[in-house]
DNA sequence: CGTACAGAAATTACTTTCTGTACGGTGCGGTAAT
C-alpha cells in the first residue's frame, strides 16, 4: 500500500508522455477516467474519440447529454501538457461545467473569462493557465472575437480547443450571436491546436456545416446514442388550440411528473402555466424575457421537484441534466427534427420509460417560417459593402453603424454574410476591410443575399421534415434516425405508429432504385443523399436545397435521379 | 406565415364581417444610473 502513491504519480507522468504521443492504450485511458475522474466506465464512442484527440486529430462527437460527452475533452485535456479552451455558449452552463470539473478533481482548476469576471480575475486566470495551476478555460465565442482577449489567450499556448454545444455554430450566427461564425478563424489564430466539437444532435448537413465553419480537418466522427428506446414517441394533429389544450389536459391527468411542456411564445408559456395551475397542476413558466434571477429561481424549483411542470420556450434547454423527467410534451411544432430530438431527449435520462407527445397544428409552421428569417434587402447590403470597399483604412463595426445608420444586429448579420462571400475580412483591432481581390460591392451584395437565401431554404426544408415526421403513419423512430443519416434495421417499437399497427397498413416499398445512403443527382437540385424509403415515397437530403420527399414511381418513370 | 385584436364598414339596430396592423425565439457584452 505504501508504494501506491509514488507508483501512481509515475503512472500519471508516464501517461502524460504517452498521451502526448497518442499511444495511450484503452485500458490506461479507462483507468485514468475511473481513478481521476470517477467515470465508472467508458463507452466505445467516448474512448475512440479521446484517443483521436490525444493523438492530435480533430474530433466530432454526437452523443446525448448525460452520456459522458464532457469526458471526451476533460480526460484528454487533463493529460495533455497545456491549457484547454472550452467554448461554451451560456454562462450558466459554464458554471455547471466548471463545478462538475472541480468536483471530479479540484486540481484541474477550471477558470473563466467573461463579463462576470473583473479585469483582476481575468489576469489571474490567464496567469494560472500559463503556470499550469489551471487546466481549463471556459469562454464564450464573444470573448474570443475580441482581438485583445484572443491575444492574451493565445499567449497561454492552448493545446486543445473544445467546442461544446457545437450545433450552435450552425443554428446561430447569421442573425443571432454572429461571433459563432468567427470560431474557425479564432482556432487558426490560436495556432491551430486540435479541436473537438461536441453536441447532442447534428444531422448530416449540420455536421458538414460545423466541420466547414470550424475548419476541422478529417475529424474522427463519433455518433452515438441517437436512438432512445426508453422514449415513447407520439404525435397528434390538432385542428384548433382548444382541441390541443384538451388533449394536453387529458394526457397530464394520466402522466407522472416531472415534465416539460414546450410552447412557441413567451406569452403562451405564461398563459398555459396559469391555466394548468388553475386545473390543479403545479406549473411554472420559463422564457428568455425573464430576469436572470427569476430564471434561475424557476430552474432550481424544477430541478428540486418543487415545481412538477415546466412550461417553457426553447430558452429552457441546454445544460438541463435532470434524470427523472418523465415526459416532454410539445404544444407547437419544433423548427426541425434536430431541435425536436434535443428537446425530447431531456426526458428519461435515468433510463426509465418516458413519453414524448407532440401536439401540433399545421399552422404552427407559420411561426417557424417567420423565425427562419425574412429576406435581406440587397440595397442595404450594397450600401454597407460600398462603405467598406471605399474606406481608405479598416473600419470598426461602430463606424459602420454610424455611416450606414443600421442597428448593431443588422450590421453584424450583414458583415458575417459579406465575410462569407469574401467581401470583408477582419484586420487587427477587430476592424473590417475589403480584401485585395474582393468582389465588387454589387457582386458581394448579390452573393450575400443568395447566401442568406440558401440558408433560409435549408431552414425551411428542416421545417418540412419536422412536419413530415409529425404527420407520418410510418415508424417514427426509423424516420427520425433516417433524418440523422442512421439506418435502423427494425421498426423502433417505441412509437405510436408501431404500437397501434398503422405501420403495418403502409404498403411495403415496391422497389428501392437507389440504396439508402447512396449519393444521387437531380438536374435542378444537385447532389443529395438517399435517406429512406416509405411506401412509394423516398426522402433525399440535397446539399443545396435540403430535404425533399419524392415519389419513387415518378422518379423511376421520369428518370429524375442519377447515380453519382 | 398566421393570429389576435382594434376599429371601420356593412348590415340593419345590435351584431356580423371586413380590413389593417402589430407581434412573434434563442444570449452574449458593456454602459448607465442607482
Amino acid at each position: 500500500m505504501r508504494q501506491r502513491v509514488p507508483c501512481r504519480a509515475m503512472t500519471v507522468a508516464d501517461s502524460l508522455r504517452r498521451a502526448a504521443r497518442g499511444l495511450m492504450a484503452p485500458r490506461q485511458l479507462r483507468k485514468v477516467a475511473r481513478d481521476r475522474f470517477g467515470y465508472p466506465d467508458l463507452r466505445p464512442g467516448q474512448l475512440e474519440a479521446m484517443r483521436a484527440v490525444l493523438s492530435g486529430r480533430d474530433a466530432f462527437v454526437v452523443m446525448p447529454t448525460g452520456g459522458g460527452k464532457s469526458a471526451v475533452y476533460q480526460i484528454p485535456g487533463a493529460l495533455l501538457p497545456g491549457p484547454v479552451i472550452v467554448v461554451s455558449p451560456l454562462l450558466a452552463l459554464q458554471q455547471d461545467q466548471m463545478a462538475g470539473l472541480t468536483e471530479r478533481d479540484p486540481s484541474l482548476g477550471p477558470v473563466r473569462i467573461s463579463s462576470a469576471e473583473s479585469a483582476t480575475e481575468r489576469r489571474e486566470a490567464l496567469e494560472a493557465l500559463r503556470e499550469g495551476t489551471a487546466k481549463f478555460l471556459f469562454v464564450t465565442p464573444e470573448q474570443l472575437a475580441d482581438p485583445e482577449r484572443l491575444k492574451e489567450i493565445k499567449a497561454t499556448k492552448p493545446v486543445l480547443v473544445a467546442v461544446d454545444e457545437a450545433h450552435c455554430i450552425s443554428a446561430w450566427g447569421h442573425d443571432f450571436r454572429p461571433d459563432y461564425l468567427q470560431l474557425g478563424r479564432v482556432v487558426r489564430e490560436l495556432g491551430r491546436p486540435p479541436v473537438v466539437a461536441l453536441t447532442a444532435t447534428a444531422s448530416p448537413p449540420v455536421r458538414e456545416d460545423i466541420i466547414d465553419r470550424l475548419g476541422l480537418t478529417d475529424p474522427y466522427l463519433s455518433v452515438f446514442g441517437l436512438d432512445r428506446p426508453e422514449l415513447f414517441l407520439e404525435a397528434v394533429q390538432c385542428t384548433t388550440d382548444e382541441q390541443r389544450w384538451q388533449r394536453l389536459l387529458m394526457r397530464l391527468k394520466e402522466s407522472t411528473p416531472p415534465g416539460i411542456v414546450y410552447a412557441a411564445t413567451r406569452r403562451s408559456t405564461e398563459e398555459l402555466a396559469e391555466r394548468l395551475t388553475k386545473e390543479g397542476f403545479g406549473a411554472i413558466a420559463y422564457h428568455g424575457g425573464m430576469s436572470a434571477g427569476e430564471r434561475e429561481r424557476r430552474h432550481e424549483a424544477f430541478l428540486a421537484d418543487e415545481a412538477p411542470i415546466m412550461v417553457a420556450t426553447t430558452a429552457f434547454g441546454m445544460g438541463i441534466d435532470k434524470p427523472n423527467i418523465r415526459w416532454v410534451n410539445h404544444v407547437t411544432l419544433p423548427d426541425s427534427p434536430d431541435s425536436y430530438l434535443q428537446e425530447i431527449g431531456r426526458a428519461g435520462r435515468d433510463g426509465e420509460p418516458a413519453q414524448a407527445l407532440l401536439l401540433f397544428r399545421t399552422e404552427d409552421t407559420g411561426l417557424r417560417k417567420f423565425f427562419s428569417g425574412g429576406g435581406l434587402d440587397e440595397e442595404e447590403v450594397l450600401k454597407l459593402a460600398t462603405v467598406v470597399s471605399l474606406a481608405p483604412h479598416p473600419v470598426s463595426a461602430a463606424q459602420l453603424r454610424t455611416e450606414t445608420g443600421f442597428g448593431p444586429r443588422k450590421t453584424a448579420q450583414m458583415v458575417s454574410l459579406l465575410e462569407q462571400v469574401g467581401a470583408v475580412v477582419h484586420r487587427s483591432g477587430g476592424k473590417l476591410a475589403a480584401p485585395r481581390y474582393a468582389p465588387s460591392p454589387e457582386e458581394a451584395a448579390r452573393e450575400a443575399c443568395a447566401q442568406a437565401e440558401r440558408f433560409q431554404t435549408v431552414q425551411r426544408s428542416r421545417i418540412d421534415m419536422m412536419r413530415y415526421l409529425a404527420e407520418t403513419t410510418n415508424c417514427r423512430g426509423q424516420a427520425l434516425l433516417a433524418y440523422f443519416g442512421e439506418h435502423l434495421e427494425h421498426r423502433c417499437g417505441h412509437c405510436d405508429n408501431c404500437a397501434d399497427g398503422s405501420v403495418e397498413a403502409i404498403a411495403p416499398t415496391s422497389a428501392e432504385p437507389y440504396p439508402v445512403h447512396s449519393t444521387v443527382r437531380h438536374a435542378e437540385w444537385g447532389d443529395g443523399m438517399v435517406l429512406q424509403y416509405e411506401g412509394e415515397r423516398m426522402t433525399v437530403l440535397f446539399d443545396d436545397v435540403g430535404y425533399k420527399t419524392l415519389s419513387v414511381p415518378v422518379v423511376v418513370e421520369q428518370g429524375l435521379l442519377s447515380d453519382v
